[in-house]
DNA sequence: GTCTATACAACGATAGAC
DNA sequence: GTCTATCGTTGTATAGAC
């Protein structure tokens, strides 16, 4: 006799229109994430919760960190950023970083990461997910491959520039920052920004 | 005749106990703070929603600027920060400002400070509040006093510093920085929050 | 009939138990 | 050192939508 409570085995082959698997498997990762992180959280218990095989995780998010991605629902591709920043000149990083973040920002007049920020700020689960995102997958990467030392310091440092950045200029409102153009932006937060990827931690810079 | 609905005057004296007058008042306060900003707001508007006497907003909080204060629920008195920061070495006064910042967040886990930058997050009014008591009240002041130029900008961006720091530290949580001893913060943070006070704005001082 | 969303089985890696 | 359990991932067969 089958078990029916615990079933294990699930009709093959295509649903029936509008049972969304997607969705599903969104819902049922941001739970498990929140949770237990990232690394407790796995690809089969998150299936699991959604009832449906762990394969469809592969088949409609690439993989463990692209439903990670995809759950943190960030308005931009990191994979994106990571390739614009990653390619030119060293010294030009925090620039490139920053015209970035700018120009993806300001493309919906910040609605978006406003919205991320007052979730990461209200809900615990929502700031350990930006936690490990940070730290695993955005300035990890860039800065291991640039940074002379301490990668996982400056990798933090770097979260503060950037999200105190976005408080100010989108949340807050803050003027004049929260109207500047990009160039001004940059001019007066760039060398701050290159300081902490690439410069000298323990003694000053700012007065030479 | 008196005009019973629009009153204008109060029995005169002292009220019986427990009625409570300063939390009314508060009260009052963060309404109309939040919905006019704080030229908008008027003490008598205050005290008249209230419904006691302006003369009261002076003898509770001592002004305008105090009520204002006590409106934001700061776990700090600002003026003593102020205080501290600007007596010695201008060239030392970033060092100090994050002292000040890191010894108050951390005397209770900062806790009331994840409040604040919960609520400034989440309540438009509350950013509001928090925008013109930054810009008005603390760098305002002390920037006015050691910046060479551009005092706003620099207000802004020292902003950007410190909310970014206190988003990392104690909302987000982001190692190293989460339980980094002060001394360190300090020497990693210094030297950037020292050149939007008293740096070259226009060109890049991260590499000598 | 074609397309594709789906389930199942299996593989290599890794970590812990004994 | 070996054994086992579990993990993420991959290949493939299939069932239903179109």
């Amino acid at each position: 006799m089958a078990l029916e409570g615990t079933r294990q085995t699930r009709p093959r082959g295509r649903r029936r229109a509008g049972e969304n698997t997607r969705a599903a498997l969104l819902d049922a990762a941001r739970v498990e994430f929140t949770e237990r992180g990232f690394d407790g959280a796995t690809v089969r218990g998150i299936a699991q919760r959604a009832g449906m095989d762990p394969a469809m995780v592969n088949h409609w998010f690439g993989g463990k960190d692209g439903l990670f991605v995809a759950a943190l629902q960030l308005p931009v591709d990191p994979e994106d950023i990571i390739r614009r920043v990653l390619d030119g000149e060293p010294s030009q990083i925090a620039e490139r970083v920053l015209r970035t973040f700018l120009s993806v920002w300001d493309t919906n007049g910040g609605g978006a990461f406003t919205a991320l920020v007052r979730s990461v700020a209200s809900h615990e689960g929502a700031a350990r997910m930006m936690r490990e995102f940070v730290s695993r997958m955005i300035f990890g990467r860039i800065v291991s491959v640039v940074a002379p030392d301490r990668p996982e310091l400056r990798t933090a440092l770097c979260g503060t520039q950037i999200a105190g950045l976005a408080m100010v200029r989108y949340v807050i409102r803050l003027e004049p920052l929260a109207s500047a153009d990009h160039d001004t932006v940059v001019a007066a937060i760039a060398p701050n920004l290159q300081r902490y990827l690439t410069g000298e931690l323990t003694t000053g810079s700012a007065t030479c």
